[in-house]
DNA sequence: ACAGGTCTTGTTATCGATAACATAAACGGG
DNA sequence: CCCGTTTATGTTATCGATAACAAGACCTGT
């Protein structure tokens, strides 16, 4: 194999193509002004080198990076998944490359990670929910990169935003069960308050129970977030053992909704004959489930595709002011509700 | 607000807190040898200052970024986003973060990328998968750096493996269904060979079958993949109308399964009853829906934690030759085969 | 009390690309 | 054909932390 000598350097490119330094810098970008034939004789000489470009030294000198930083809660969650993904695509045309990271639900591992990213010194960082520690919102604040904040509409952003309210999209599913003429309703939502979108979901359930006179204490805590089927489950059974003349409930994503599902075909209890079943989040399972699942769609994708268009135009200088991007998300009324 | 001034550097640090910047700087280090007094100093120093690290410069000078680059085909997939998950873990104690990169399961976006992440000079590569571009196999044997083959046994390995046989785990579920009687079994999976797992586990599909003697061409090709429930579900209903006598179906994945048990549950068809269906991967889904996924478990998690763990190992020089790590998948037979 | 060791801190040069400035060559319109 | 402009390339200094080397202060046992 391969001696482990010293990889070379542009310098060592620069003299085997006969030119100096900075040229082969220049041929390494694609915008600037190299001759053809120059261009061309760097490349081979580049090639038969092996070399590979080195980006640590660029990023010192030029202060770029050309890093996003990013935090989700989970990357084992197709949501948030699909708001990096839109984010990726976003900004990969303009070179950016996404610096991920995962807080596990946990604000003070958001903390942590947030020092460890705006070390890599980032050109932006979006971070998923408005809730911080104040140390983070501190470190955001003085970070002199754009801030932007997702899936959520915080009540005093640090920059900008790119969300939708958790509570509103809520309240719009219980009023179409009102609608209806569904009034027990209960929730199924995460036991902790660490997962503030959640949090937020239970809130604006509660809210808007009392907003029609109707009960809103029928809460079943499923246990720590990120709750999943299996939850879901388990805490419909308790909903129905419980609470047994309950029509409605409210899953606080499709996940634990389609749990809530399979129990109730475990027990033999119809699905929406009996009780009725909403999730949020639009998975692909509750729109192939059977029966499909009732839900909110709150365009996690559209959440990272504006978040990079505005990251490009704030990095452009075209976007001076924090902006505050409001995502309208959509109920999807199907199968599993009457 | 703040005012756009220059962020402070650690000469900056040093100045307040009257010491020469080497001192910041191993102050910075938890295991250098500062004094208890100057340590404290040159912290309290730091955040009256707000000054944040700038890995950037540290990169450069001492020639770590402590970065581990890791291709994936897809974010949006539990299984890759599991093996992550353990690779985290695993890397986080040691200060080692994880760079990534989504392939879209397209060997070609595979290069790319792999040419933008070795800029980045990360300590180690992890790449899924064992087929490569010749030009992405190039650049991975001369990085100079651990190179590890995830998620697959391949023929001829790079560097370090930490995998299994996608063909194998699929024998094993043929003979699965084949001891149980059943002899008329299709296979669902991807149309092109852009998912080499897939490909690798229709192909042990094809020769399991032909091993004990029966018709292999029970094929049926679902779309480009990454192919999910939708896709699934449509896969089964052509099986169904073209070969209503078939008695089991393999799937590629869990979600392909889980759309496939749908379309039966709309036609009418009994699981297990008139028809067996089998996935891979073991996901959620499979250990909740009614009836239960019969399916494998390649330990995707495991995959990601073993690999750190030879990651540290290499690093630490304790690991010299190129190791092959082989992961026993498990065959969880459930409800949905008899 | 002193040689040899440990602990703490400082000095200098450097990692490798590129921003900023400078310049020679080619071009182009009147 | 000349001068202003554009194009192609070179020179020098620098980004900010730290490796390598050095050295004084502080022990510690005999």
């Amino acid at each position: 194999m391969t001696l482990p000598r010293k990889a070379p350097t542009m310098a060592d490119v620069a003299r085997l193509a006969g030119v100096s330094p900075m040229t082969v810098s220049r041929a390494f970008k694609h915008d600037a002004s190299v001759s053809d034939a120059t261009r061309e004789a760097i490349l081979k000489a580049a090639d038969d080198l092996g070399y590979v470009f080195d980006s640590t030294a660029s990023n010192l000198r030029s202060q770029r990076t050309n890093f996003v930083a990013v935090t989700i809660p989970s990357i084992n969650n197709a949501n948030f998944a699909d708001t990096v993904r839109g984010l990726s695509e976003g900004l990969k045309a303009r070179g950016l490359q996404i610096l991920l990271g995962t807080t596990d639900y946990d604000i003070f591992e958001e903390e942590r990670l947030i020092e460890q990213l705006l070390r890599r010194r980032p050109e932006a960082i979006v971070v998923t929910g408005g809730q911080h520690t104040p140390r983070a919102r501190r470190m955001l604040e003085n970070a002199g990169i754009p801030v932007i904040e997702t899936w959520d509409l915080p009540p005093s952003p640090i920059g900008h935003v790119v969300g939708f309210s958790n509570a509103a999209a809520v309240r719009a599913m219980v009023d179409h069960f009102v609608a209806r003429g569904l009034t027990r309703i209960a929730f199924i939502g995460g036991d902790a308050d660490r997962d503030t979108r959640g949090t937020d979901r239970r809130a604006g359930f509660i809210a808007a129970m009392q907003t029609h006179g109707l009960d809103a204490t029928r809460l079943i805590a499923a246990g720590v977030p990120p709750i999943s089927m299996r939850e879901g489950a388990d805490a419909m059974g308790r909903l129905l053992d419980t609470l047994p003349d309950t029509e409605a409930v409210i899953c606080v994503s499709d996940l634990s909704a389609f749990g809530a599902l399979t129990e109730c075909q475990r027990r033999g209890v119809e699905v929406p004959g009996r009780i009725s079943i909403a999730g949020f989040g639009d998975y692909e399972i509750g729109a192939i489930s059977v029966p499909t699942l009732t839900t909110i769609n709150p365009f996690p994708r559209e959440i990272g595709a504006q978040t990079a268009a505005l990251i490009l135009k704030v990095l452009d200088g075209e976007q001076a002011e924090p902006a505050t991007l409001s995502i309208l998300p959509r109920l999807l009324p199907r199968q599993s509700s009457r």
